[in-house]
DNA sequence: GTTGGCAAGA
């Protein structure tokens, strides 16, 4: 930005920054002066003070300048004149000092010293820039707080040191003198501290433990914090509606956390005594003494609380049953089902138990009191809980599972009672390399293990692709995830909140290999949240055999998938007629003209032809388990080998059944560009494609006519989006993962396209998107049945109404048309959603933060840091999405079971048909290879 | 009673 969009107003001028200072770095403020570090746009670092000089502190000299002369006579100001020419990270005034830090790690201060702030050893006013001696000379500082003349600093190893004022004894751990001339080393135990800051009399810092200092649930997060004198405070943010952030929902705003100055209130404990550990659940908070007593508040419904009762109760109390006479150093548990781990290694378990994942103690569906199990697996050191199981691992590293749906031992076995331990060589990355394992992670249907080495696996319900696999495939075993990216922290918070979304249970077609009654037969599930809807991508053709109905099936006008029959899917059985099976030509031929003339299901025929061609290029869509692969990468290679080695059993792996090349195209495409060569908007490109490597991608799916990446201007980067026009129709509507990324490939805007959005007022408050979306999705089909909602959006705070978008316009219109449906017992109305992006865009101007607002210390990124976005990436859930998943993971539905692990199944045929489709996935698991562990009980 | 995040040629 240019350095005239930066200026101040004294005295009515105008004062400037030099042209050449083109960003702001950082800006900090003290009681008669500012200072501001500029980048030129060299890169080149600039430091400028404005306001009173008199103690030097604007880095002139006093005596010869006028005390408040900074700026030259045509109101631009003159840089401080800074000892090195390095680079700056940081400047920091307080009340009439300056202070700059370098990227090496050295501070430099001038302006008032009669209190020792300058750090130099002396108390004299210094107006020009020196070094901060004392305890800093060898350290690599990045951090300085202060406000007034009593200063922090924090060194790359999270030390801290204090100099300056002590009237009030803030420095009295090292000097009981009423100044400190050199900033000194405080050995508090304050752990890694990442923060300090100090008033006029006081210091605080924060510090981090351990990783899990800072945890989140729900709809809150907890952080563990200590003072400068070592006080542990908990400090709780978001959603109290259950009472979680510790306050009363009742009195208070449910909201409120925080009092009118923003700042939070902390967490009123029982005791006041040392905490090690807060944790967070889905509505419930955790903190664990250093005694290893265990307090908990908020949501007690299925008995999280441990006090057995099913209360909601805000005041945290001590978590009782088996715990009262135990040491505990761990909890654990991700949504309601808790795990609690004492120093002797035993294992704890409440709360609920609707899967059966506690049945080992209790048949009942909650378990009000934390209840020793007498599993035998080794001194627990780690223990985990998604929505329906629970993992644990020991001091030899071994891993167990047990519960219900993913749980590491492939599509196989989806429900087991006790727990059942992993192949540890499932978990080397290297013939040679340690397999045990250090830490276990459990989100609400994924899991993860860290190895003592350092690497990472994961594996569950893949839902949304949370599991940032480059596939949205459920993940059978653990799979080595490469880190570095996504970082560490972000994958945990992918296990942090991966909640299971509710679903209606799938409805499963019966389908055959051929129309002989012998023939083995398969169940597909279909896809519950699209209308149970059956995805073509790996059927060539479908032919139903008990009747033929003319235009029985309908067929999506992506032509990848069948709506189900009027009747269901039910009692009927169909034929699938593979490529692989059959000449595909004649075939498909015999099968049309016997059974079928109507002209939309050739369509579909090709269509599917088609389908198949395109995946058999889509390397990324190719399971790693089958010989076709194109670029599978190593990591992926690796696993397929490890998985092969680890288990004996026979599996379909593969793409999921259910289409997602639908979603290829979006609301934007009007009646007309959805059948008609047009440019393809291609976004999420990974910034260093190139053109060349997207035409090769295109060009395995046709002709490409027109290729081009879009690259800022003036320079060479890649700005993540492109357009392709391809040669023909039928390749212009694919779902495409290029590099590692899943690209969105859209029809651009058309400026006389309809909008799909309409605008849903008076609604009652209370509605949630699900509500929104099912009722919508209904009145959508009544209009056009091939339609669907593919978004809802209710502005929070809530304020009576929300937008709905379409597949379609002519949705939209219609409705709008109406004015008016009903909703739940009420008239919402309806209207056209007018687009305000225009005065957005004045809004965020006049009142987003500036950017040259310096971020907090404590937002810095660092591999340990994680801000709020992260849960929204690419990777995982989009708001809305998590918004949904949240709201249904507090009315789990039953896990998927039985035949419903089909879903992440083949492809089609190409490998053995399922051996046990009817019996129950615990069976299927055979007595031989079972390791079952056995309760002592 | 009109929007979050995403980010969108020529």
């Amino acid at each position: 930005m240019p350095g005239q969009a930066l200026f101040w107003h004294i005295e009515s001028k105008r004062i400037l920054l030099p042209d050449e200072c083109k960003r702001i770095r950082w800006i900090s403020a003290g009681r008669m002066h500012s200072v501001v570090l500029t980048l030129t746009g060299e890169g080149k670092c600039r430091i400028f003070c404005i306001g009173t000089n008199t103690h030097g502190q604007c880095g002139s000299d006093p005596v010869a300048t006028s005390p408040f002369v900074t700026h030259d006579k045509h109101n631009v100001l003159r840089s401080v004149a800074m000892p090195v020419d390095t680079e700056f990270l940081k400047v920091h005034a307080c009340l009439d000092t300056t202070f700059a830090l370098t990227s090496d790690g050295h501070l430099y201060a001038w302006g008032l010293g009669t209190d020792g702030q300058l750090g130099n050893g002396n108390n004299q006013m210094q107006w020009m820039p020196s070094l901060v001696g004392g305890d800093l000379a060898d350290e690599r500082i990045v951090h300085i707080g202060g406000s007034t003349d009593t200063l922090l600093a924090v060194s790359d190893k999270g030390d801290l040191f204090i100099w300056g004022q002590n009237e009030y004894g803030q420095l009295s751990a090292i000097s009981e003198e009423p100044q400190v001339f050199y900033p000194m080393h405080v050995p508090f135990k304050v752990g890694k501290v990442i923060d300090a800051q100090a008033t006029g009399s006081s210091c605080y810092c924060v510090a981090i433990l351990k990783a899990e200092v800072f945890t989140w649930g729900c709809e809150h997060s907890v952080v563990l914090t200590l003072t400068g004198e070592g006080k542990c405070r908990i400090f709780c943010i978001g959603t109290n509606t259950h009472g979680q952030c510790g306050s009363d929902p009742v009195a208070t705003s449910p909201f409120v956390t925080h009092d009118k100055h923003h700042v939070l209130r902390s967490v009123a404990m029982p005791v006041d005594t040392e905490f090690v550990k807060v944790h967070a659940c889905l509505d419930t908070t955790f903190a664990l003494t250093s005694d290893g007593h265990l307090y908990a508040w908020g949501l007690g419904t299925d008995g999280q609380l441990g006090n057995g009762n099913n209360q909601m109760q805000w005041m945290p109390s001590l978590v009782g049953g088996d715990l009262a006479d135990e040491r505990i150093v761990h909890i654990g548990g991700s949504t309601d089902t808790l795990l609690a781990v004492s120093d002797k290694g035993d294992l704890f378990i409440w709360g609920q138990n609707e899967y059966g994942q506690l049945s080992a103690i209790s048949e009942e569906p909650q378990v009000f009191y934390p209840t020793h199990v007498p599993f035998k697996v080794g001194k627990v050191i780690d223990a985990q809980a998604t929505g329906s199981s629970c993992i644990v691992c020991n001091s030899e590293g071994e891993v167990f599972t047990w519960g219900c749906e993913v749980l590491g031992f492939g599509p196989m076995v989806t429900k087991l009672e006790r727990p059942m331990q992993l192949d540890p060589p499932l978990f080397a990355s290297a013939a040679h390399e340690s397999h045990r394992v250090k830490k276990v992670y459990a989100g609400g249907c994924a899991m993860g293990a860290v190895t003592d080495d350092g690497h990472m696996f994961s594996w569950g319900a893949n839902r949304h692709g949370m599991l940032a696999l480059s596939h949205r495939n459920h993940q059978h075993f653990p799979y080595q995830k490469r880190l570095g990216t996504p970082p560490l922290a972000r994958i945990i918070r992918y296990f942090g909140h991966t909640m299971t979304p509710s679903k209606h249970e799938p409805e499963y077609v019966v389908v055959a290999r051929s129309a002989d009654e012998e023939a083995e037969r398969i169940e597909l599930p279909t896809n519950s949240e699209d209308n149970n809807t059956l995805g073509l991508q790996t059927l060539n053709a479908l032919v139903f055999l008990n009747d033929i109905i003319p235009n029985f099936f309908r067929i999506d006008t992506s032509g990848t998938k069948f709506y189900p029959p009027s009747d269901g899917w039910a009692d009927k059985v169909f034929v699938v007629l593979s490529q692989y099976q059959q000449p595909p030509e004649s075939a498909t031929k015999n099968a049309v003209k016997k059974s079928d003339q109507n002209a939309k299901r050739r369509k579909l025929m090709v269509e599917s032809d088609d389908e198949s061609l395109c995946n058999s290029c889509d390397s990324d869509a190719i399971d790693p388990m089958d010989g076709r692969k194109g670029v599978t990468n190593e990591a992926t290679r690796n696993a397929a080998k490890r998985q092969q080695g680890a288990s004996k059993q026979k599996r379909m792996m593969g793409k999921e059944l259910v289409s997602q090349s639908a979603d290829g195209t979006n609301e934007q495409q009007d009646g007309d560009t959805s059948n008609r060569i047009v440019d393809l908007l291609i976004m999420g490109l990974p910034f260093e494609l190139t053109e060349d490597q997207l035409r090769v991608h295109f060009e395995s799916f046709g002709k490409v006519v027109h290729c081009e990446i879009k690259t800022q201007r003036g320079h060479l980067s890649n700005r993540g989006f492109g357009f392709i026009q391809m040669g023909d129709l039928e390749s212009q509507k694919r779902h495409h993962i290029i590099g590692d990324r899943e690209c969105q490939v859209k029809i651009p805007f058309s400026k006389n396209a309809l909008s799909s959005k309409i605008f849903v007022g008076r609604l009652r408050d209370g509605i949630t998107p699900i509500e929104l979306k099912k009722h919508f999705m209904e009145e959508a089909q009544k209009i056009d049945p091939d339609s669907s909602v593919t978004d809802v959006y209710i502005p929070r705070p809530f304020r009576s109404f929300a937008f709905v978008t379409f597949s379609t316009p002519v949705v939209a219109k219609e409705l709008i048309k109406m004015g008016q449906v009903e909703l739940k017992d009420s008239t919402v109305s309806i209207s056209s959603a007018h687009s305000t992006r225009p005065q957005e865009a004045v809004h965020s101007a006049l009142h987003h933060p500036s950017p040259f607002t310096p971020p907090h210390p404590a937002n810095l990124p660092s591999d340990e840091s994680y801000s709020s976005s992260d849960i929204y990436s690419t990777y995982g859930p989009t708001k809305w999405e998590y918004e949904e998943m949240a709201a249904a993971s507090k009315r789990l539905t039953a896990p998927t079971s039985g035949i419903q692990q089909n879903r992440s199944a083949g492809p089609m045929f190409t490998g053995p048909i399922h051996q046990q489709l009817h019996q129950q996935p615990f069976n299927a698991y055979s007595a031989s290879t079972s390791r079952c562990w056995q309760s002592n009980a």
